[in-house]
RNA sequence: UGAGAUAUGGUGUAAUGGUAGCACAACAGAUUUUGGUUCUGUUUGUCCAGGUUCGAAUCCUGGUAUCUCAA
């Protein structure tokens, strides 16, 4: 049996192949590169370069074959123009959970079994099960033992089909133990920094890097007053699972901004506006009018919504097996962005979408983003992006 | 045009004639394999010209600008 690990150069998937190394397993290494552009990069030029040298290093120390794989037509295919296209609808999406979905288990799994490998194993702090029913294997993800650092979220839209090949060696452990297993074992990688921003491309500026496909155009920025927002509220009438549309005059023209496809909702820096006592937030965003809805506070009512719906068509299954049927209704716990501690909340199924209603009123609901919901025990059930 | 009021960082505001402070913004670090959030730190100011005073954001004179009421 033939084990490829995604190695990038950082600790955790070093050590991932070490383990598995240790273990007595066929391992070799493949490093792939899925971006070369630097626009918009906050960060030096030719950082991949050295990650690529560190990767070779640890494959040599760990005494595997290393490979190289170039993937950046997929990645910007499947990935930067789905970010684009999203952010130009006004939405805000995770490319990361792309990145997993569309590249790390499915282009570079491909060039794996190229290559002979059975299985690709990466750093992902996150724990795969296997469960026999009824003569059929079934896949679990489970959250990583690491509360600090459980990654499954970013596997959030991974199939069975994709899982069964997938291997997690280090979701047992915390990160304090990767480093620790790193250092006894002097991987070149083991004091490295753990890597931020967008998976392979990294810190970006967005606004400008956005601006290599988006144009600016300017628009306002309203402030929502926190006395007239009962009665918008009431006007707009929403059900729990339909945030408020705020028109123009509902509130006062406090700025201008220069394209609403470069704010989320929840953002409080960057619009370039003071005065006021305590900060302002964003509270929603119209692509149509280009206007930004702002409110000032952290308490802002508008920050925070008790439910959101997932279109019926993208609602993703991990488990298929407990797919849920229209008009079912389960209590289950979700996350909509990463490291969110889990919320306690009620999905209802119905013909056109999934109906999630919380517990606790969520701050910073964002269409685009995924919801993905876990059962008590830490399996990660399924998800989908969030439709409004 | 007549009367009154006001003028303090980028913005909103404090300071019995005695060290110009706070909030927001901006910037920089930290945290974070998405965006965002959060934490820490830093920068920037008394409208202009005179005068009184040991000492002026503060008092006086003139100028300029803005606002409110009147017309």
């Amino acid at each position: 049996m033939k084990i490829i690990v995604g190695l990038s150069g950082g600790v955790d998937s070093s050590v991932a192949a070490y383990l598995l190394k240790q273990q007595g397993y066929d391992v070799e290494a493949m490093y792939m590169q899925n971006w070369h552009d630097v626009t918009g990069t906050l960060h030096g030029e030719c950082e991949w370069e050295e990650e690529k040298v560190v990767a070779e290093m640890v494959a040599k120390k760990i005494g595997i074959p290393f490979h190289f794989v170039d993937l950046s037509d997929d990645y910007r295919k499947q990935v930067v123009d789905y970010m684009f296209s999203e952010y130009a609808a006004g939405r805000t999406p995770n490319p990361d959970v792309l990145c997993n979905s569309k590249i790390k288990f499915a282009s570079f799994l491909e060039k794996v079994e190229e290559l002979g490998g059975d299985f690709v194993a990466t750093g992902h702090y996150c724990k795969k099960e296997t469960i026999n029913a009824g003569g059929k294997e079934i896949y679990r993800i489970i959250a990583g033992d690491d509360p600090n650092k459980d990654q499954s979220y970013f596997l959030c839209q991974l199939s069975q089909q994709q899982l069964s090949k997938a291997l997690f060696p280090i979701g047992h452990l915390t990160k304090p133990q990767v480093r620790e297993i790193a250092r006894e074992a002097r991987l070149p990688s083991a004091e490295k920094k753990d890597s931020q921003g967008i998976c392979f491309v990294g810190k970006v500026d967005l606004p400008v890097f956005l601006q290599q496909v988006l144009k600016p155009k300017d628009g306002n920025v309203v402030e929502i007053f926190r006395e007239d927002y009962e009665k918008i509220f009431k006007r707009e009438n929403p059900d729990e699972f339909t945030p408020v549309r705020y028109k123009p005059e509902d509130g006062k023209i406090i700025g201008k901004h220069i394209g609403v496809q470069y704010y989320t909702i929840g953002q409080r820096h960057g619009l370039n506006i003071g005065g006021h006592q305590g900060s302002i937030f964003i509270i929603a965003t119209d692509i149509a009018t280009n206007t930004i809805y702002v409110g000032e506070g952290k308490d802002h009512p508008g920050l925070y919504r008790k439910g959101l719906k997932v279109n019926a068509s993208e609602v993703h299954w991990i488990r298929p097996d407990l797919k849920m049927e229209a008009g079912e209704e389960r209590r289950y716990l979700v996350r909509i962005r990463y490291r969110q501690p889990l919320q306690k909340c009620t999905l209802k199924m119905k013909e056109d979408g999934m109906y999630f209603l919380f517990d606790e009123p969520q701050r910073g609901v964002t269409p685009g983003q995924f919801a993905a919901w876990y059962a008590e025990d830490g399996e990660m059930l399924g998800s989908g992006p969030i439709k409004e």
